[in-house]
RNA sequence: GCGAGCGUCGCCAAGCGGUUAAGGCAGCGGCUUGUGGUGCCGCCAUACGGGGGUUCGAUUCCCCUCGCUCGCC
């Protein structure tokens, strides 16, 4: 059976141990949001998370042709199969998309960004509610970015330097400063499965000298996580910089690999930078890396950049682009990319993409997401995100069986009717 | 019927003797990669209600005409 030609049945089984913290709502059950206040002197995180975790990952088939490999990486949360892309839910929540039908897409593993919640709600609150699982909902896996990438994205840096950032919050111009200890502080208050080391992301382009300063702050930041982070059930995953600059590459893979850690993560990628040059850093990166580790690619969500990133032993995606396409209109098919605002679907009464298992493509056509999105309905943004995110899912999830059948390749195109792995799709 | 005003892109609207005839909305496309529900970038009137004049030159001045609006009978 194909992963994704399940009958709605197999479809709420799957999705109900996502859900399963949420009230049934039969009359009279009551549901309560938090765990019972701990005792005094008790740490204050979330008190859902028993004892330590291993954190292992188990490779399961390797492709004979790349270095590509699918595996299971297992969490409190349970298990997230790679390759694997992780939707994007900064602020607790996947943009407009709602938790069954996160479930529904193959989503095993979510993203929630300590930069954001740190300043909206604050992580007070959501330990409060027993933790960012209980708070949000999703009872899967959950992974948060260290607040790193955002202070140099998007935050007005007042000051960088070997302690940390100061910059202004964007919400109310208060003064925030963000340390290696503090986005650890939060992040364990957060209480998801994954922390991620507070890292310097330089911009692109930028001197050789530039990010060679870079890697080492974030070297030294990454000790520095490492001697903070004390939670019980979740791992610390270090992150490799070096720009487009190979040697400063090779380094921080050695450096980081060197902290054994639960994971390894390539970011400062995506960043502006020409897609020829991510290949390069893909390509020099992923045999560096080490082979036990799960491998996160940080940042990449498109199709051609995965499958050349799970050549090379990537196992992990992140990616804002199917929410955000999405939400202003544009529609992933295949490996391209359809803005459902052209006039030529106004008259297109059939699915957006009939190969797709999703809730737009199952019950709606090109003219009505047509018009949905036209007409500026919110509806139309939570149907495209939700669709994008399925095919991205659904991607990576075939990558993984055409690993274990020994047809994957780089060039991974399983909606092509000559492809060997069409089967996949 | 008389008086006044107005008619510039699908809509709103500058220009008031020499302009590549602003701009906005809409429309037609494109972009977005560890997420500010945004944003950005192209394209879109040889044409100024119609017809005559004046002038080297008229969307801009004059006459006629058509249409709309507001007053007064």
């Amino acid at each position: 059976m194909s992963p994704d030609s399940q009958s709605s049945a197999e479809a709420a089984a799957a999705v109900a141990p996502f859900i399963s913290g949420l009230p049934s709502g039969r009359p009279g059950e009551s549901w309560s949001p938090a765990p019972q206040p701990a005792a005094a002197g008790a740490p204050t995180f979330p008190t859902i998370q028993e004892g330590a975790h291993p954190f292992r990952f188990t490779i399961t088939a390797r492709c004979p042709h790349t270095r590509a490999r699918c595996g299971c990486f297992h969490t409190p949360h349970g298990p997230v199969h790679t390759p694997r892309f992780m939707p994007v839910g900064t602020a607790a929540t996947v943009k407009g998309v709602a938790i069954p039908q996160l479930a529904e897409t193959g989503a095993e593993m979510v993203l929630a960004n300590t930069y954001h919640l740190h300043l909206q709600p604050g992580e007070a609150v959501v330990a409060e509610a027993g933790g960012l699982h209980r708070f949000m909902g999703w009872q899967g896996p959950l992974l948060t970015d260290s607040g790193g990438f955002q202070v140099f994205s998007l935050g007005a840096i007042n000051r960088i330097d070997d302690d940390g950032v100061v910059f202004r919050s964007p919400r109310d111009g208060a003064r925030i400063t963000l340390t290696p200890e503090r986005s650890m502080a939060i992040q364990m208050a957060l209480g998801a499965d994954v922390a991620m080391a507070f890292d310097q992301c330089p911009p692109y382009p930028a001197s050789e000298a530039d990010v060679a300063a870079a890697c080492r702050r974030t070297h030294a930041w990454l000790e520095r996580c490492v001697v903070a982070h004390a939670r019980p059930g979740q791992a610390l995953f270090g992150i490799v910089q070096g720009g487009c600059y190979p040697a400063l590459r090779a380094e921080s893979a050695r450096v980081v690999a060197g902290f054994d850690l639960p994971g390894i993560a390539v970011g400062g990628v995506s960043v502006g930078e020409p897609v020829e040059e991510m290949h390069r850093i893909v390509r020099q990166v992923g045999p560096l890396l080490p082979e036990a580790k799960p491998h996160y690619l940080m940042g990449v969500g498109s199709l051609r950049e995965m499958a050349i990133a799970v050549a090379q032993g990537f196992d992990l995606f992140d990616c804002v682009l199917p929410t955000r396409l999405g939400r202003h209109g544009t529609a992933l098919v295949g490996d391209e990319r359809w803005n459902l605002r052209n006039a030529r679907f106004r008259h297109d009464h059939t699915p957006l993409d009939p190969t797709c298992p999703c809730l737009a493509c199952r019950l709606h056509s090109r003219a009505y997401l047509h018009h949905l999105i036209r007409s500026e309905e919110m509806l139309g943004r939570t149907l495209l995100s939700l669709h994008n995110l399925t095919t991205l899912l659904r991607f990576t999830r075939a990558m993984g069986q055409a690993i274990a059948e020994g047809c994957f390749a780089e060039d991974f195109a399983p909606w092509e009717p000559g492809s060997p792995a069409a089967h996949t799709w």
